[in-house]
RNA sequence: AGGGGCUUAGCUCAGUUGGUAGAGCGCUACCCUUACAAGGUAGAUGUCGUGGGUUCGAAUCCCCCAGCCCCUACCA
C-alpha cells in the first residue's frame, strides 16, 4: 500500500509546490507557438498579508491559469507587489515612534533607507504565504511598483501626460489628511454618519440695527468665513443682500450675497460662506470671486487666522468657539443633527477640506475612450452590473488629486527651478533649467499616489516602455479577477491608462469577486476579532481544502459567508479522494497499462456494463465542467466533479466493479482495470485546478500517468473523444435501471428495518424482456450490493407477505419484491406502502389536472405533453402494483 | 435622494433560455460491510419574504409592499 489511509497536506504541500517550481512549470514563455492566456495578479501591499479574500481571489485566478495551462495554452500569471506608500510608510513611521523618533527628525533619506530595510525583511511575507495556497505564478517575473523599470514606465507616463497637458499642477480645495499630513484623493475618502448638532447662530449686521441667523455644523470654521449666503427669492433677507455683517467674535465684516445653492427651507435659510474648508462655500467662492481664507495648518490645528484659537486642534477651537458663542449670546438654539463626515480611509481622522497645490490629472479626456470600451463590450464585467456603477463614476468623473506629501513612493518628476521658478518635468533628473539654464534647481517633494502606478501595471509588469516580446505576447490580458472595491481606484484608471499608452485595452473581462463574510453576515476584520486567517486553515485543513469550499460557494460578485463546518465538510472531500485513490491502487497493483498505448483504447471489447456506465458519466461531466469553466461559474464546476466523484465514482463505480477486481475471471479483470486506472487519471486531472496539491500528489503514484499533473492535458469533450467514445449511453441506462433496483431494495430494507446483515429473497419482475435482459446481466452486482442470498429474476409469482416498489426509468419498468414473512412485522411495510400510494396519488391528480387543460396541451411544447402522459401512465400502474401488494401483505 | 443587490429546508447557500425545487452542514434510525466512521445505507423537513399581474404553467418575467445589505451623491 503506497498511500497512507489519510491524507495529510502538511507533508505534501511544501514538497509539491517546490518541485513544481523547480522544474519551471509555472513559467510562461515570450514566445510560443501556443495561443497565449494571461492574467495579472492584483498586486498585494508589501505590508499585507494573505486574508480570505486574497484566498478567494487567488483560488480563482490559480484555477483559470491551471487550467488554461493544461489546455494547452501558454499561460502567464504576472506576480508583484505593491509599495503602498500610505501603509508602508505608516508601519515604519510607528516602528520609530517606539524609539521616539519621527521621520523629519530622521530625514528623508535615512528614513527611506529605514523603510527599505523593512521592506526587505519582512515585506514579501505575502509571497510565501501565496505559495502555501499553491498560486502558480511566474516568480520569475516578479515585480515590485518600486522596482527600476516600473519606475521608468511611471516617470514616462508621467511627463507624456504632463506634455500632453493631462497632468497638471493647480491650488485647489482638496481633502487633506491632517494625521498624514498629505492631501488625499477623493477616493480615499470615507464618508460616515456623526450624530452632531446645528448650531443657529446670530450675524450682526455691520450698523448694528440688525442681525441674520447662520445654521453651522462647523462654528470653529466662522473664522474663515467670507460671507452669508441666502437665496436671491427669499423674502426675509432680499433686503440685506449687498449689506454687511459682523462675524462674531471678529472684527471683520462680510458681505450678504445671494446665490441658488442656498437652501430656503434648510436650518435659517442662511448660510455661512468658508470657502477654503467646505467644497460647496469653495464653488460659490469661486462664483463670487470671494477672497479665500485658510485658517488650519498642515497638521489641523488652527493658524494665525485662528486668531485668539491659534494653535488648538478642531475639535477643542469648535468647543472653545462654541463657549465663547454662548457666553456672549450669539448661539439662538443648537438642534442635534447627523450629517456625514468626511474621514481619511486610511488613519481614521476626520479628512479636512484644504485649500492646497497639488498635481492633479485632468480625468474628462482619459475617460471618454474608458467609457466607450465597457460600453461597446470590448471589456465586460462579470457580473455586468458592476458595469454600470463603473459608467456612472465615470460620467460624474472629478480630477484625480496624485501628490501625496509622504515620502515612500515614486518622487514626482518635477524640477523647480529656482532661478525663473520653471517647472522641469522630465523622465530623468534634468542638469539645467530648461527655460533659463540656472542649474539651481529643486526635485518635487512629493510621491505619486500609489494607485498611480497601479494604473500602468498590466504594461508597466511586461517592460513598458521597452516594446517588449512579453507586451507583445501577453496584453491585453485576459481576465483581471477583483474586489468591487477597487473598481474606481484601479480597474478604471488601468483602463483609462492602457488605452492611453498602449492604445488598447489591459484585460477583456472583469471578475468581480464578493467579500468574505463570517457567519453571522459580519464583513471580517481584526478589529471585530472575527477574521480567519486562512494561514491557519491552510496549516489545519490543507490548502486544496480552503481553496474548493470558496470556489465551491463563489458566486460571480456575490458574498461569501465563510464557514469552518462548511470547510470541514470539504476537507473529508479530500479524504474520500485520498481514500478512493488508495483503493485504486491498491487494486490496480498488478495492473499496467497496454504496451499499445492509450490511442489503442478504442478497441476495448466487452466493456462491462459498469465500466461503460462510469465513461458515459464521465463525458457528462467534462462535458459541464468544460461549459461551467468557459463561463467562470466556478462553483458549479466544483459541485459538478464534487457529485461526480463521490456520487457517480465512490459510491457506485467503485462498489460495482469489486465483484470483476475481486473475481477470478481475468479478462474482465483487466479490462476494468483499465477502465477504473484511465477514469481515475482523468478524476484527477479535471480536479487539479481545484486542488493542485493532493491530485499532484495521486497522479504521481498512477499506473497510467505523464511527467506532471500540472503540465498534463485538461480533459474536455474534445480532448478526450477516443476514450469518451467507449461510454455508451444505452449501456449506462441500462445501468441506471440496476441502480434503480438496488435503491428500491435497500429502501424496503431500511424503511422495514431490516438489519443490513440480514441477506435477503428477492423476485424482481420486468415488465418487458428488455428489462428482463438488463436485470439478468446484472444479477450480480444486485445480489451483491443489496445484499441477497436469492434473486429470482420472473414475471409470475406470489405477492403474498411481500414488499413491493415499483420502478422505471429510462423506459424500462419493473418491479422490485422483496419476500418479508417471518422477518418483519408487515405493519411497517403496510405503512410504506401507503405512504407511496399517497405520494403518487398527489401527483397523479395535478398531473391529470394539468393533462385535462385543453390550453395546456394546446400551448406547452410537445415533449413536455408527450412527457407528462407517460409520466401519468407510469403513475397509475406504480400505484396500482403497490395496491395490489397491499392487498396481500394481509 | 439616486442606483444596485438580497429574502429558497433548522443553518449556510445553489438554482441563466418559465415545465412544478437541490447541495453541504445539522437532525433521526441502523451499520466498525477488508478505500474511507473525515465513512456507509435509509429517512424527515420547504404555502421558494407579502400581495398582485403576465402565462396553459412562475422560485424563475413584470409591478407593489416589507425587511436586510451595499454603492454613489448631498447634508448650512
Amino acid at each position: 500500500m503506497e498511500l497512507s489511509d489519510r491524507y495529510s497536506p502538511k507533508e505534501v504541500e511544501g514538497r509539491l509546490y517546490k518541485w513544481w517550481s523547480d522544474k519551471g512549470y509555472f513559467a510562461a514563455q515570450d514566445q510560443s507557438t501556443k495561443p497565449p492566456y494571461s492574467v495579472i495578479l492584483p498586486p498585494p501591499n508589501v505590508t499585507g498579508q494573505l486574508h480570505i479574500g486574497h484566498a478567494l481571489n487567488h483560488s480563482m485566478q490559480d484555477l483559470l491559469i491551471r487550467w488554461k495551462r493544461m489546455s494547452g495554452f501558454n499561460a502567464l500569471w504576472m506576480p508583484g507587489t505593491d509599495h503602498a506608500g500610505i501603509a508602508t510608510q505608516g508601519v515604519v513611521e510607528r516602528e520609530l515612534a517606539k524609539e521616539k523618533l519621527t521621520r523629519r527628525e530622521l530625514g528623508r533619506e535615512k528614513f527611506l533607507e529605514r523603510v527599505w530595510g523593512w521592506k526587505k525583511q519582512y515585506g514579501d511575507r505575502i509571497i510565501e504565504q501565496m505559495k502555501y495556497l499553491g498560486d502558480s505564478c511566474d516568480w520569475d517575473r516578479f515585480v515590485f511598483t518600486l522596482d527600476e523599470g516600473v519606475s521608468l514606465a511611471v516617470r514616462r507616463v508621467f511627463v507624456q501626460l504632463y506634455k500632453k497637458g493631462l497632468i497638471y499642477k493647480g491650488t485647489k480645495l482638496i481633502n487633506w489628511s491632517p494625521k498624514l499630513e498629505s492631501a488625499l484623493s477623493d477616493l480615499e475618502v470615507e464618508y460616515k454618519e456623526i450624530k452632531g448638532s446645528l448650531y443657529h447662530i446670530r450675524y450682526p449686521t455691520e450698523d448694528g440695527k440688525g442681525e441674520v441667523t447662520v445654521a453651522t455644523t462647523r462654528p470653529e470654521t466662522m473664522l474663515g468665513d467670507v460671507a452669508v449666503a441666502v437665496h436671491p427669492q427669499d423674502e426675509r433677507y432680499k433686503a440685506l443682500i449687498g449689506k454687511k455683517v459682523r462675524i462674531p467674535l471678529t472684527t471683520r465684516s462680510i458681505p450678504v450675497i445671494a446665490d441658488e445653492y442656498v437652501d430656503k427651507e434648510f436650518g435659517s435659510g442662511v448660510v455661512k460662506i468658508t470657502p477654503a474648508h467646505d467644497f460647496n462655500d469653495y464653488t460659490i467662492g469661486i462664483r463670487h470671486k470671494l477672497p479665500m481664507i485658510t485658517i488650519l495648518n498642515r497638521d489641523g490645528t488652527l493658524n494665525e487666522n485662528g486668531l485668539a484659537y491659534k494653535g488648538l486642534k478642531v475639535q477643542e477651537a469648535r468647543k472653545r468657539v462654541l463657549d465663547d458663542l454662548r457666553a456672549q449670546n450669539f448661539i439662538v438654539k443648537e438642534d442635534p443633527h447627523t450629517h456625514s463626515v468626511g474621514h481619511d480611509s486610511r488613519t481614521g481622522v476626520v479628512a479636512e477640506p484644504m485649500l492646497s497645490e497639488q498635481w492633479f490629472v485632468k480625468m474628462e479626456t482619459l475617460a471618454g475612450p474608458a467609457k466607450a470600451v465597457v460600453e461597446n463590450g470590448t471589456v465586460s464585467f462579470e457580473p455586468e452590473a458592476w458595469a454600470k456603477t463603473y459608467l456612472h463614476w465615470l460620467n460624474n468623473i472629478q480630477d484625480w488629486c496624485i501628490s501625496r506629501q509622504l515620502w515612500w513612493g515614486h518622487r514626482i518628476p518635477a524640477w523647480y527651478c529656482e532661478g525663473c521658478k520653471h517647472i522641469n518635468v522630465a523622465e530623468t533628473a534634468p542638469v539645467k533649467c530648461e527655460k533659463c539654464n540656472s542649474a539651481n534647481l529643486k526635485q518635487e517633494d512629493d510621491v505619486l499616489d500609489t494607485w498611480f502606478s497601479s494604473a500602468l501595471w498590466p504594461f508597466s509588469t511586461m517592460g513598458w516602455p521597452e516594446e517588449t516580446e512579453t507586451l507583445k505576447t501577453f496584453y491585453p490580458t485576459d481576465v483581471l479577477v477583483t474586489g468591487h472595491d477597487i473598481i474606481f481606484f484601479w480597474v478604471a484608471r488601468m483602463i483609462m491608462l492602457g488605452l492611453e499608452f498602449r492604445g488598447d485595452v489591459p484585460f477583456r473581462k472583469v471578475l468581480i469577486t464578493g467579500l468574505i463574510r463570517d457567519a453571522e453576515g459580519r464583513k471580517m476584520s481584526k478589529s471585530l476579532g472575527n477574521a480567519l486567517d486562512p494561514v491557519e486553515l491552510i496549516e489545519e485543513f490543507g490548502a486544496d481544502s480552503v481553496r474548493f469550499t470558496l470556489l465551491a460557494q463563489v458566486a460571480a460578485g456575490k458574498d461569501l459567508k465563510f464557514s469552518v463546518p462548511r470547510l470541514e465538510g470539504y476537507r473529508n472531500f479530500m479524504n474520500k479522494i485520498w481514500n478512493a485513490a488508495r483503493f485504486s491502487l491498491s487494486v490496480l497493483s498488478d495492473f499496467s497499462p497496454p504496451a499499445t498505448g492509450v490511442r489503442t483504447l478504442a478497441k476495448i471489447e466487452n466493456l462491462s456494463d459498469a465500466d461503460s456506465w462510469i465513461i458515459y458519466k464521465l463525458a457528462e461531466c467534462e462535458r459541464q465542467v468544460d461549459e461551467l469553466l468557459g463561463a467562470a461559474r466556478f462553483s458549479e464546476a466544483a459541485n459538478v466533479l464534487y457529485d461526480f466523484v463521490w456520487h457517480k465514482f465512490c459510491d457506485w463505480y467503485l462498489e460495482l466493479i469489486k465483484p470483476v477486481l475481486y473475481g477470478d475471471k481475468q479478462t474482465e479483470r483487466v479490462t476494468t482495470q483499465l477502465v477504473l486506472a484511465q477514469t481515475l487519471n482523468r478524476i484527477v486531472r479535471l480536479l487539479h485546478p481545484f486542488v493542485p496539491f493532493i491530485t499532484e500528489e495521486i497522479y504521481q503514484k498512477l499506473p497510467i500517468k505523464g511527467e506532471a499533473c500540472i503540465v498534463d492535458a485538461y480533459p474536455n469533450p474534445k480532448s478526450d473523444r477516443d476514450w469518451l467514445a467507449l461510454g455508451a449511453k444505452e449501456k449506462a441506462q441500462e445501468l441506471d435501471l440496476v441502480i434503480e433496483v438496488i435503491a428500491a431494495i435497500r429502501n424496503i430494507r431500511g424503511e422495514n428495518r431490516i438489519k443490513p446483515g440480514d441477506d435477503l429473497v428477492v423476485r424482481l419482475s420486468p415488465v418487458e424482456a428488455s428489462a428482463q435482459k438488463v436485470l439478468q446481466a446484472n444479477k450480480a452486482y444486485i445480489m451483491k450490493l443489496s445484499k441477497l442470498s436469492k434473486c429470482d429474476i420472473d414475471v409470475a409469482g406470489s405477492l403474498s407477505k411481500c414488499a413491493l416498489t415499483p420502478v422505471s426509468i429510462h423506459g424500462h419498468k419493473v418491479d422490485v419484491i422483496v419476500y418479508l414473512e417471518g422477518i418483519v412485522d408487515l405493519g411497517e411495510e403496510r405503512k410504506r406502502i401507503e405512504k407511496a400510494i399517497e405520494k403518487f396519488q398527489k401527483d397523479m391528480t395535478s398531473l391529470d389536472a394539468r393533462l385535462k387543460n385543453d390550453n395546456f396541451v394546446k400551448n406547452a411544447p410537445e415533449d413536455v405533453v408527450v412527457q407528462g402522459r407517460a409520466q401519468l401512465v407510469e403513475l397509475s400502474t406504480k400505484i396500482k402494483s403497490l395496491q395490489d401488494s397491499l392487498i396481500r401483505l394481509n
